[in-house]
DNA sequence: TCTGGAAGTTACAGACCGGTAACACCCTAG
DNA sequence: CTAGGGTGTTACCGGTCTGTAACTTCCAGA
């Protein structure tokens, strides 16, 4: 998807597509709203008719960003019903192929470190969201019957996460190359220990 | 420190401990050269004079940064002089020390979110002291004696990456909180593979 | 066919950005 | 005492930023 998308839907839509695309490849502050809405095709009154502000549209892309997240968690439930263990290795399989299809880091933590003001909107709503992310990865390895799923589910958690900033400072060709392995290893290790 | 560090030292000294600073708790482009020149107490003119580019006030910062980290590991060889495995666990500590100091993650992560720019002169620069920073991670763990030294060092410097992203978006009271627990659990467990 | 709302257009405000020119100053080394 | 380099000051350039005002165009539904 190149910056120049311009299906023929609700101007919203298109705003809030193209935002996500260009605020994931160029940063937050590295695009400007007349960038966006030249690339969507629209103009920027319609946009302000949209979305309060830029900073709402950040808010509103971040969503859309988690939603689409969601829709994936989704598939593994549809790909391996009732499997628990089977999802969470997807998960790591879904998060491996993450780190080769591009070299961004997560689109939350890449705003968290532009938008340094303590009290900006957005914090909110990353920090809530980001929560959300930790409950369902731990309800996952809790129901794959994993004795310290919290434990696990943050270690995890944290593993993706420094992946994705080692691709986006040294490269896919770094230490990230090493998570599956790692990751496949916690899994073991942590099944092998006796739940309680 | 707050931002209107004024020191009387060399004003090019200052301009760069101050744009260090700055650059570390608002971000590269939330920070002005206009900023940094009047917390520093001198004028851009003479920014201009010792700096060819605001990019190139970037670079040094970066690089005054990893000589600053280097020096803190010198530390502990002087700590524990000839026990790299103590010197390994003190890694632990400190590392987990700074999750606790700031909320900002690693300052060359955040420059990589913030520098899209595939072809911008730090991105090079950030990979050329990330590199560094794991050859002397790797050197540590295999002078420690342990047998897959690359696979530790790089499971603890995801997980430290990690754990600094997850400060930067959910707080110091998420994730993280566990890191101590989970780097000490890994060097055991490597320490207790066969080396080979 | 008429009408009302959504969308497009142009221009602008006010602020900030990185970077430069021209000139005055001051302090130290000789 | 003097010369010269480092520094400070002011003004400016062209560009970009978020956000708004006033107006026109378009199109779907009644």
């Amino acid at each position: 998807m190149t910056d120049g998308v311009v299906e023929r839907s609700r101007p919203r839509d298109r705003i809030l597509e193209t935002a996500r695309d260009m605020f994931h490849k160029h940063g937050i502050k590295g695009v400007g709203v007349d960038a966006i809405t030249e690339a969507a095709g629209t103009n920027k009154m319609t946009l302000y008719r949209h979305f309060e502000s830029k900073d709402d549209l950040i808010i509103e892309c971040l969503r859309a960003n988690a939603a689409k997240a969601g829709a994936m968690w989704d598939t593994f439930e549809t790909e391996f019903p009732g499997d628990k263990l089977a999802q969470l290795h997807a998960w790591v399989r879904k998060a491996a192929a993450m780190l080769n299809t591009d070299g961004r880091g997560c689109d939350m933590a890449n705003a968290a470190a532009e938008l340094t003001e303590p009290d900006h909107p957005a914090r909110l709503v990353i920090k809530e969201l980001k929560e959300a992310q930790r409950e369902r990865l731990v309800g996952l390895c809790r129901d794959a019957g994993i004795g310290q799923a919290e434990l696990l589910a943050d270690t995890l958690s944290l593993l993706f996460e420094g992946a994705r900033v080692s691709v986006q400072t040294v490269g896919a060709e770094g230490p990230s190359t090493q998570f599956v392995r790692m990751a496949e290893g916690l899994i073991v290790s942590f099944r092998g220990a006796a739940a309680g």
